[in-house]
RNA sequence: GCGGAAGUAGCUCAGCCGGUAGAGCGUCUCCUUGCCAAGGAGAAGGUCGCGGGUUCGAAUCCCGUCUUCCGCUCCA
């Protein structure tokens, strides 16, 4: 039944171009997904409410776009190169894996005392730096999009006159050899990230931390996911990472279960601190209003984009029978969906196609709009609706007569007339965001 | 990577005691209808994941490989 819900979700994204698998005529790659024409619609729509929340509503944070390809030294700072290398060692019985040096003659397990030669896992992705291979130096694609914040933190603060508390926000691709991906979009190896570093003084960190977890919280059932498949879960120490003194995450009720959208993390002075000692450069703050240079600490709140949208996908999902079998509707919020209006000629009759063609052109100025003319009317309806479209604007032979358009509600499936020259004014205000 | 399951049309699947491929839905064209997946006629689309083997002949049997799904470890 549950599981049902994903293979659901995988279908539709498949059979209406939402998302594929990369390189599927080669037999797909693991944990790669490739965007097709609505997913993205749907993808920008999520980063740019996003953006619009995090950033463009906000007066204390600037923007950021930083390189992928990363100075090894950033991540030997930051403690990826050390903490994402490991050599482990498998049980031979219960093939569970154990750091090399972590294990003694008998696996904790099992009880098993025979073990595979330790090999290095190494989760970051490598390339080589110039095109002579042998002479080049290793450089990273960046595990997380945080590094290029912190290293472009004094640039930030000085060509913006920043005062604390302000934040710098990153939507960005990241990468990670993951051992196991999986569950759709949900673990890939190529992902996206939006993520706010936030810089606050010492001491009111944990103010901050409470602030950003209810915040990140509201902005999903702002754009419409249910709140009770929402929830914040504090992390229990043993599983922060290297970086967190405290992280609280927002999690989504998965098919299989709770799990992270995203997580909002105390990450101290950590990173800038460590990127000082490594640089050599002074990464400080000076606050005049103690007379003090401080190590500023830094909330994250870190959403992996790809999980987020499956998690909208999951949430809109609704199905209820028809008079013909199944309507499918993807009930997302107006500035998540793909399309946002589709122009539809009754018939195929002229002059309602030549109408119709007319509102289309006129309307795609402002939003993604889509214009369908096949098949019956309801047949239509039903494809809008499977893809969440929010509202059709129908063109009949009534039109002729008073120059007015339905439009059509979809999850109320409710009708009401508009004369022409008001449709836009209509659509404005049904498609707005509060 | 290891253990288990599975890969046949765009999607969901049948066929699998070997004789060289089918259904439903979807898509396209035409007719019909004209406000919630009506109906009719026609069409496109598959080297049955890939490679090798056995055989007169392989979607079907055997081996290898890749990919996916479920668990274990990692994380947004």
């Amino acid at each position: 039944m549950i599981a049902d819900l994903m293979d659901k979700i995988v279908s539709l994204a498949k059979r209406r171009g939402f998302i594929f698998p990369s390189a599927e005529i080669y037999g797909g790659l693991s944990g790669v997904w490739d965007y097709g024409p609505l997913g993205v619609l749907l993808k920008n729509n999520i980063k740019a409410a996003w953006w619009r929340a995090m950033v463009q509503e906000r007066d204390d944070v600037e923007g950021l776009d930083s390189a992928i390809l990363t100075h090894p030294m950033v991540l030997k700072a930051s403690g990826h190169v050390d903490t994402f290398a490991d050599a482990l060692v498998e049980c031979k019985r219960c093939h569970v894996r154990f750091r090399a040096d972590q294990v003694g003659d008998v696996c904790p397990e099992c009880g098993g005392r025979e073990f595979t030669e330790p090999r290095m896992f190494n989760t970051m992705f490598k390339t080589y730096f110039g095109p002579v291979e042998e002479e080049a130096a290793v450089v990273y694609l960046r595990p997380e999009t945080a590094q290029g914040i912190f290293v472009n933190f004094l640039n930030v603060l000085n060509t913006t006159r920043r005062k604390l508390p302000f934040g710098i926000a990153q939507i960005g691709k990241a990468f990670r050899n993951e051992i196991t991906t999986g569950n759709f979009i949900f673990r890939d190896r190529e992902f996206e990230q939006m993520e706010l570093e936030y810089f606050v003084k010492p001491g009111t960190d944990e103010e901050y931390h409470r602030y950003w977890a209810q915040e990140r919280l509201n902005w999903y059932v702002r754009y419409g996911i249910k709140a009770q498949n929402l929830r914040l879960r504090a992390l229990p120490p043993e599983e922060l990472a290297h970086y967190s003194k405290a992280t609280v995450e927002v999690e989504y009720r998965f098919p299989w279960g709770w799990a992270e959208l995203e997580g909002i993390a105390n990450r101290t002075d950590y990173d800038l601190r460590r990127h000082s000692e490594f640089s050599g450069k002074d990464l400080t703050y000076y606050d005049e209003e103690s007379g003090q240079h401080v190590t500023p600490y830094v909330i994250e709140p870190s959403a992996g984009v790809d999980r987020v949208t499956l998690a909208f996908m999951l949430d809109a999902y609704d199905e209820e029978p028809d008079k013909e079998g199944l309507r499918v509707v993807l009930r997302f919020h107006p500035a998540i969906a793909p399309i946002k209006v589709a122009v539809l000629p009754l018939s195929k009759r002229e002059p309602l196609i030549r109408v119709a063609k007319e509102i289309h052109r006129e309307l795609r100025k402002y939003w993604v709009v889509d214009y369908d003319e096949t098949q019956s009317i309801g047949r239509r309806y039903r494809r809008q609706d499977e893809v969440g479209t929010p509202y059709c604007v129908t063109v009949d032979f009534q039109t002729l007569e008073d120059n007015a358009v339905t439009i059509r509600d979809r999850d109320t499936m409710a009708q009401v007339r508009v004369p022409i020259p008001e449709l836009r004014a209509a659509l404005t205000e049904r498609l707005a965001t509060p």
